[in-house]
DNA sequence: CACACACCTGGGAGCGCTACCACCACAATC
DNA sequence: GATTGTGGTGGTAGCGCTCCCAGGTGTGTG
């Protein structure tokens, strides 16, 4: 059956059946008439020969893509370097997979946003997926996509979003904080430029404002590097600091380090949370306090939607739960 | 220059440039005759209307597909919702991007490896990259691809093969235990259908026997839950272990949470090892000691096999070094 | 001046597929 | 018997592209 044969074609499959191009296009498609003999004996053939449509074919004649582009939008190219796009990546494939739909990803400079549009002139890409977008960016999907363009964070008039919300999660966790005890609570926080990192900011903010405290903020990003140095950093400005919270389980865990590493107890002097609830957020010493965050699920909800071409509704909300562990 | 135009096609491209569509593919693939004005005139109206080429439409003429295939052999679906899978998927996908390549995944169940056949049969698949392969899988590449298949792993005679010396990785790795005195050195293992998790307990039973100890060993996989349960099981079989390789670090991670949840002291009483070197690696308490793998490049690595449609060297092997740190 | 041999160009077929249209049977209606 | 369907069918155009081939222009040789 592995034989050198160069895969059926539909006229193949046409001929092998006794009937007409046309015919054996209406039953594979499922659409149009066809008798009950007809379809009966192209579905044989078809399975017999192993036929399999060229998607190319289907894409050219309906004059749509071939693949859905992932675009990441950040300072640096390594921003594709990066597990939480990896993961966003794994799961929109998975959802492709089944629709012979291919996925690419590329890199938007924020300092040239417009880039997006060649990356989308493309003919090829049929579908978006937006990642750490900006505002402006969402201003520049081509009209031809709009329908078929999801962000992952946030959204815009002509682009739906799919999220959790970060504000309530980020406040579930400060308020737990609050609630043991801890008063001088700083943040590190994302790329400030980040609309959907800044609303865990902001929501850090609020409740520390309602509190009378102040806040603490240390710019950060997502990496266990800039977890290390922005402890240093809160330590250095606020030496009473009792509470670091972690744009991201990365963060929360590079900051652990450099506290542990410099002899300051985790959570005894400062209590530190993280945000996303890594599988390996479970076994570290101390176990991380966190906020759950279903990457895989957002980024297939997205994916979904960008092949369902359904936009509505214009902005889908997961549920994150605050994970309580020993960290905090 | 946004507006709601449809892409330009080569037959606008070559009105634009006075020139027939002939002349302008020509121009635009690079390959014939064309005289400087033309490719000049060409060149231009090209850029001016944002000319990009359909891929669905040259892949047609060409007979080659539109996309890259992962396929990650496995017990079940779950393992494509893995770190290791996102990561090649995501640099097979940023080598596929500048040349207008989607990339898919999809799975391979070990006990119906048919299914790739099936998966292969579209004539979309132009490349092939197979992850977890065992070697029945690799038989079972249609000859179509033979020449657009790589393994990351273990290869065979048509198909070749880029990774890490897992061997040779394994080795340094029990060496540097047993130069630090240990010599009731147990190892939590892969799943043992996986060959090249194998050639890691290969290496280590060589070493082993060639010390004159005896092994010990517990089947695993690669997630931190199995690194827990065979931590368990080690100290319940072998109570006097004094070190555990993991086969991954989520392993050992997974490992040093149960010992240290028993009040084992790593590294005082077991010292414990990984396998990846992942970014966490670094900062988890104690910090791991473990074999750097570059998962990106070797993936990278195989993608431009593919694409590049040269299967020799059939054998790369990317450099591994030992990563010292606390926890061995 | 004929000839070869460059270099350059446009016409046209065709990749595999879908969608439109024309057509044919056969029934039901007037 | 002429009309109007209705379920079923095949012919054919064309999606955007590449490549082959026939037919140009020039320049250099016999």
């Amino acid at each position: 059956m592995t034989t050198a044969r160069r895969p059926a074609t539909l006229d193949d499959v046409a001929r092998a059946a006794g009937v007409s191009r046309s015919t054996a296009s209406r039953v594979i498609a499922g659409n149009g008439f066809a008798s009950p003999t007809a379809r009966e004996r192209v579905r044989t053939a078809a399975d017999e020969l192993g036929y399999v449509p060229n998607p190319a074919a289907r894409a050219l004649v309906h004059g749509t893509g071939v693949r859905l582009l992932v675009a990441v939008a950040g300072t640096d190219p390594a921003v594709l370097d990066d597990s939480y796009v990896d993961q966003v990546l794994g799961a929109t494939a998975r959802v492709c997979a089944p629709h012979g739909l291919g996925v690419t990803v590329d890199w938007v400079p924020l300092h040239a946003p417009e880039r997006l549009v060649r990356l989308t002139d493309d003919r090829g890409v049929t579908g978006l997926i937006l990642v750490n977008t900006t505002p402006a960016l969402l201003e520049l999907v081509p009209r031809r996509l709009r329908g078929r363009a999801v962000s992952i964070g946030v959204g815009s008039a002509t682009v739906p979003s799919v999220d959790i919300d970060n504000g309530g999660a980020t406040e579930a966790i400060v308020r737990h904080l609050y609630a043991g005890g801890r008063r001088r609570i700083a943040m590190v926080t994302g790329p400030p430029w980040l609309t959907c990192a800044n609303r865990s900011v902001d929501a850090y903010r609020g409740l520390m404002r309602d509190a009378g405290l102040p806040t603490r903020e240390v710019v950060g990003d997502f990496s266990v590097e800039r977890g290390r140095a922005a402890a240093r950093e809160v330590l250095r400005r606020w030496p009473d600091t009792d509470a670091i919270v972690g744009i991201s389980d990365a963060t929360a865990l590079g900051v652990i380090g450099r506290l542990r590493a410099d002899g300051v107890q985790v959570p005894g002097d400062v209590a530190v949370t993280g945000f996303d609830d890594i599988p390996l957020a479970a076994v570290t010493a101390p176990a991380l306090t966190t906020a759950s965050h279903p990457v895989r699920q957002i980024a297939s909800a997205a994916a979904t939607m960008v092949l369902e071409h359904r936009h509505a509704p214009m902005c889908t909300r997961f549920p994150s739960a605050l994970v309580r562990r020993d960290s905090a």
